[in-house]
RNA sequence: GGGCGUUUAGCUCAGUGGUAGAGCGCUUCGUUUACACCGAAGAUGUCGGGAGUUCGACCCUCUCAACGCCCACCA
């Protein structure tokens, strides 16, 4: 017997340990199956589960399931990141505490507590991942500093080195002061900020009373300045043009040029000009050749390049001594209040410093061509398919790749440089040596940007550089699913990797879901301190809620507001799920083996297959689409709204002795009524086990549960290798369906004139047909005993001619509802609900009248839409008559 | 500054060129042997404003507004 509810802490913890034992989550190279690959976009290896990951991995599991039910090889790759910066960040702040610094150990010792603490901390995102019940193939788990993929990293370095894809070059780097490293464009986030700004007066040399106002937001860098700029058409200043200035407190002569760069109406028209520290000053200063004279040291303090009093200065401690020197010298001619947008590290959170240094770059302008053509071709799919012109004007702006970076903890860079500087790129460190014979060579310290090894995840986790079959086979992934927010970041370079070295896109099709947002549409965030814990879901109410509340809210292109009642509702729903079954097992509802739906015989069962088919057809459906959201609603209602409130109900008097035994007048025989009970009680535990079925990727705790205990109790398979149903089409039957939806309607209407009349619950009524048609008298007949227990008749009764007078009528098509007991009835209220009905109907007919007195519509609207609005004006006059007539006998009474 | 997205029931959100949908919440009723984490019935919307295309617009076009996101070197 099951037990009384869904205990979904003891099945989980039960279920996965047996799942992973039992192998199916492997992949099958040697079988010769159509193959289904997903690669896993690897989490940092020392996090931690969030929301963004509980979505990305609940869709990548429902896919990955439902692939291997159809029959597929499915290899879903899982793995770590090793996430240079964050987790060398971590492992910092821990020394910190420890009031120790990285310098103190040496990097030898350094990178040994970050294995350490990789040790430590890295099975906790994996093991959350089984908690969500997620099914990759852990055998393959990949970790992007394994040996094998750091040799990929080397391999492909290298390569692109001598494909001249990859060179180093002294140019303005976004520096982050406080990790003392290098960052990409993409890690600068722009903060929009108050600031000022300061209008400054160069005196001209040799004419010291006439000046030139500059004006800037970041003053201390005038300490570098090498020129100021005026535009060649500036009437203002045609004139100065090739004189000198006198940069003040610096007291150092630049020269006044030309350059389309000043525009006339920003500022003061002229602008100072400082290569070292601003991207732009960086261009006009390599245009004309100027000096470029860098200010800051590695901390962003003032070097030996600045005046004596200003060496050691923190930037902005410079730019408050610097302003004070300037209004002193009253050479400030204004300030003015702006905000403007200053850049930031996103991790670090310090303002970012145009830095001059060497660095690695790839080019990535050059290797994003052919990922251009990749898209517009089709060879990759966008989904949704608005990213794709994103990505194409992303790539047209595209800068350089900064790959290098000045940390300890990453894939170190393999170049060495001899004596005088010059370098060399090679695999090993004996290579290199070959290439600089009597050199002593010394290897590059840097390392690179974590996605420079993530870029090559969708080959080097299969075993490139190697010739590994499982290139062969699993190459190019069939799919990748992961968040907009790092298209640029990961997808984009994956393809430029994949393209460049395996001649063929990673993936067919990218599917972009949308950011996971807390209750408030904010985005979550530890310093917000508004974060969803997925765990605490998965506790409080069970993985299967949560991955179902995460494939429910995944409608595409739009970002998901994450509130724990739909979690809450989506556990009901387990229960819901959990109690019918329990009902099925109490009637002996279980699945027989070699039954064949086509062959039911019954109307009900007839019609819940049918039912069966088109809700696998919209799951499917909608799954193939990526429509996640559709497939959830598609599971949902079927089982609650079809199975549960309806199929089940229907069913239950013919399997219960009890209701029969008052119904005398079916005119059945008892073992007639017997076959019937018996074919649905087949049909029931056959329904339930497709429920199981087609609910299982989304919710595969408690249908493995249920499947294990209920639907195969005997034979002990699991859902994991069962089959994803595949229906024959002649389980539609259009006459059942029909039937049925009559049948609904009828008890619905019962139902709802029942409740407009107050009549108590406990009280039955009689249902009195007046004229029925033959149709409808065989109709009754059938779903006597149906109509009797969900509307609560006490009989139901056919007659011809006028009713009694007393009575009053609802009308249900040609059924006319009779309720003899006068006295239970309040006639004022059903005069007026009568009444409001009728005015309603009145309404909707003149609507549809209108529409059909106008000829344009006549003429032009297909024949279909014409024929429902003539047959609901019929409808609607009909139902006016009936509920006329009712009037008038409720008048009568 | 450029681009994108959103605006539908009290809340969170689906949705389609042909008389508006779900879940939650709310109201009323209900201990019928699966389920109160339940069942039944019900109320609530000029589908952001304006204009246009169309026989017909929540859906297509334009425009305005609000909110959000991304990108951007304007000193």
């Amino acid at each position: 017997m099951l037990e009384k509810n869904f205990n979904f802490a003891e099945v989980e913890a039960r279920q996965y340990p047996q799942w992973e034992k039992s192998g199916v989550f492997a992949a099958q190279p040697e079988s010769n199956k159509e193959r289904f690959t997903i690669m896993m976009p690897p989490p940092n290896v020392t996090g931690s589960l969030h929301m963004g990951h509980a979505l990305n991995m609940t869709l990548q599991d429902i896919l990955t399931r439902y692939n291997r039910m159809k029959g597929k090889d499915s290899l879903w790759m899982p793995g770590t990141d090793h996430a240079g910066i964050a987790t060398q960040l971590v492992v910092e702040r821990q020394l910190d505490a420890e009031g120790k610094k990285r310098a103190d150990l040496g990097r030898e010792k350094f990178l040994e507590r970050v294995w350490e603490w990789k040790a430590y901390s890295g099975g906790t995102i994996t093991s959350q991942l089984r908690r969500l019940g997620a099914t990759p193939d852990w055998d393959r788990e990949a970790f992007t500093m394994d040996d094998n993929l750091s040799r990929a990293v080397v391999k492909v370095f290298v390569q692109l080195y001598k494909d001249g894809l990859l060179y180093r070059d002294k140019r303005l780097v976004n520096w982050d002061p406080k990790f003392h490293s290098a960052i990409s464009d993409l890690e600068v986030e722009a903060r929009e900020m108050k600031g000022h700004l300061w209008h400054i007066q160069y005196a001209l040399e040799g004419e010291e009373a006439r000046t030139i106002t500059v004006a800037t937001t970041r003053p201390e860098t005038m300490l570098g300045d090498t020129a100021i700029a005026v535009n060649p058409e500036d009437e203002r200043y045609k004139g100065l043009i090739g004189k000198m200035a006198i940069v003040p407190v610096a007291n150092r002569l630049i020269p006044i040029i030309a350059d389309e760069y000043a525009d006339p109406e920003h500022g003061s028209g002229a602008v100072k000009i400082t290569p070292a520290h601003d991207f732009n000053d960086f261009e006009v200063g390599k245009r004309h050749n100027l000096p470029m004279i860098n200010i800051f040291d590695k901390d962003a303090h003032l070097n030996e390049n600045a005046p004596e009093d200003y060496r050691g200065l923190e930037r902005f401690a410079a730019r408050k001594k610097i302003l004070k020197e300037l209004e002193e010298l009253e050479i400030l001619e204004k300030v003015e209040n702006i905000t403007h947008t200053v850049p930031h590290g996103d991790r670090s959170g310090v303002v970012i410093e145009p830095y001059l240094t060497d660095q690695w770059y790839v080019d990535a302008k050059t290797m994003s061509q052919p990922v251009v053509a990749a898209i517009k071709s089709g060879r990759t799919e966008m989904v949704p398919k608005n990213w794709e012109k994103i990505t194409f004007d992303w790539i047209d702006n595209l800068q350089p790749w900064c790959v290098s970076r000045q940390l300890w903890w990453g894939h170190q860079v393999p170049a060495w440089y001899d004596e005088d500087g010059k370098v060399y790129v090679a695999e090993t460190e004996e290579e290199a040596q070959a290439q600089a014979p009597g050199k002593t060579i010394t290897r590059d310290p840097d390392v690179l940007d974590t996605w420079f090894s993530s870029a090559l995840w969708p080959f080097s986790t299969l075993g490139w550089p190697g010739k590994n079959p499982d290139l062969e086979k699993y190459y190019p992934g069939s799919l990748l699913i992961t968040g907009f927010d790092i298209i640029f970041f990961w997808v984009l370079r994956m393809m430029m990797m994949g393209i460049h070295f395996m001649g063929d896109v990673p993936f067919k099709k990218v599917y972009l879901h949308a950011l996971v947002l807390d209750g408030k549409g904010q985005k979550m965030s530890k310093t917000k301190g508004n974060v969803i814990d997925p765990l605490t879901l998965i506790e409080k109410f069970g993985a299967d809620a949560l991955r179902f509340t995460m494939s429910a809210s995944a409608a595409q292109g739009r970002d998901i507001r994450m509130s724990e009642d739909r979690v809450e509702g989506y556990r009901n729903f387990t229960t819901k799920l959990w109690n019918a079954a329990k009902y099925c097992e109490m009637n002996d509802a279980f699945p027989k083996e070699g039954f064949d739906p086509s062959k039911v015989k019954n109307t009900l069962n007839q019609w819940i297959v049918g039912e069966v088919l088109n809700t696998a057809n919209s799951i499917a459906e909608a799954l193939e689409a990526y429509k996640f959201n559709e497939a959830s609603a598609a599971i949902y209602q079927f089982t609650w709204g079809t199975f549960c409130d309806w199929y089940l109900e229907f069913t239950k008097p013919y399997l219960n002795p009890v209701i029969r035994s008052d119904d005398e007048e079916s005119g059945d025989s008892s073992a007639a009524q017997n076959d019937i009970a018996e074919e649905i009680r087949t049909t029931t535990g056959w329904v339930l086990e497709q429920i199981l079925r087609l609910l299982n990727p989304f919710m595969p705790f408690v249908t493995e549960e249920l499947y294990g205990q209920i639907a195969r109790r005997e034979k002990g398979d699991t859902l994991l290798t069962a089959a994803w149903p595949d229906y024959p089409k002649a389980l539609i039957r259009k006459e059942a369906a029909a039937e049925i939806a009559w049948a609904q309607k009828v008890i619905s209407e019962i139902r709802s004139v029942r409740s407009d009349m107050n009549v108590p619950a406990g009280a039955k009524i009689a249902l009195v047909v007046q004229d029925a048609s033959e149709a409808t008298k065989k109709r009754l007949k059938i779903y006597d005993p149906a109509l009797k227990q969900m509307a609560r008749l006490s009989s139901i009764e056919l007659l011809s001619g006028k009713a009694p007078g007393r009575s009053i009528k609802a009308i249900v098509d040609e059924a006319t509802l009779i309720l003899p007991i006068a006295e239970l009835i309040d006639l004022d209220k059903e005069r007026e609900r009568l009444q409001k009905q009728i005015a309603k109907l009145e309404d909707d007919i003149r609507k549809t009248e209108a529409k059909l007195g106008n000829e344009q519509f006549v003429a032009n609207a297909p024949a279909e839409i014409l024929d429902e609005f003539r047959t609901r004006k019929v409808e609607f006059q009909q139902m006016i008559d009936k509920l006329a007539t009712a009037l008038e006998q409720l008048e009568a009474a």
